[in-house]
DNA sequence: ACCTTTGGGTTACCAAAAGTAACTATTGGC
DNA sequence: GCCAATAGTTACTTTTGGTAACCCAAAGGT
């Protein structure tokens, strides 16, 4: 007979982790995280809130000067998801030449802590991935 | 001249996620979300950890089955990428039919944290976020 | 009068990634 | 000698991501 021992925080971690992965068989049979992930887990999403969420608003250019490598198009249509789903909002000015200026509703503010948790765990532990990466590439060769 | 008052909490949020998006100029061109973002921000990858995340360990086709709707191909692709970066473990065992183990490693296990943040978030706001696309379909017809 | 610039896009096109279906290896049991 | 079970791989198709070129309207230069 095995007997496996797992601490307190452990047991927690995996009951919150178990209680997110569960569908509900109301919902229209995806679960909550798929359906957002499926959103926001795309190359420019959760970049373009934090910079959203980095200061009050941007016009469409000054975003696409700080998300380095995002092309007009991408940008379009990653801001055009964002404001679909109530993340952004986007505001047009009958200006001649156009002003659009993009910002997070509440709804987009409350992600921010979210993808800011996301960002520090990436920040802290890219080293260690890196290394894990340079290990996988050597051990391949 | 225009006064601007911002509350305290929310001048904190903001420092926070300007900081993430500081591209270090000593790293290879990418600030470190742009690079986990890329790996973890796919369709399953996150879904694999959680999922990973809710156990001890789980067999391929055991994990097949808990993510509804991935391929075999898919699984393998997600799981080889995040064993690539040191997420998860591989753990062939010598039997016939094979038997593969995969679990979180301790980075893995780390970014579960994060993770849960996110999923919590998804779970909370999704009638938030049905409610805005249908706004949004609607508003388009 | 004409040309250029400016801001925020759209359209047409192409490459890369995701996804699907069928195939493989191994061997114990019938 | 044939089938089932596990963990894949290969060949192929479809969807998505990405690039380059174009559009609009008015202001400013010459």
């Amino acid at each position: 007979m095995e007997v496996t021992v797992v601490d307190a925080q452990t047991a927690e971690v995996r009951a919150a982790a178990k209680k997110i992965i569960t569908v509900p068989p109301d919902s229209f049979a995806l679960c909550p995280v798929r359906d957002i992930l499926d959103r926001i887990g795309d190359k420019w999403s959760l970049l373009s809130i934090l910079h959203l969420g980095s200061t009050e608003s941007l016009r469409f250019n000054e975003l696409r000067k700080r998300i380095d490598g995002i092309s007009q198009r991408m940008l379009t249509v990653t801001l055009r998801g964002l404001e679909a789903d109530g993340l952004v909002t986007r505001t047009v000015y009958a200006e001649v030449p156009p002003r659009v200026e993009y910002a997070l509703t509440e709804l987009g503010q409350s992600l921010l802590g979210a993808v800011i948790q996301l960002g520090n765990w990436a920040a802290v532990h890219a080293p260690a991935i890196a290394e894990a990466r340079q290990r996988m590439t050597l051990a391949a060769a």
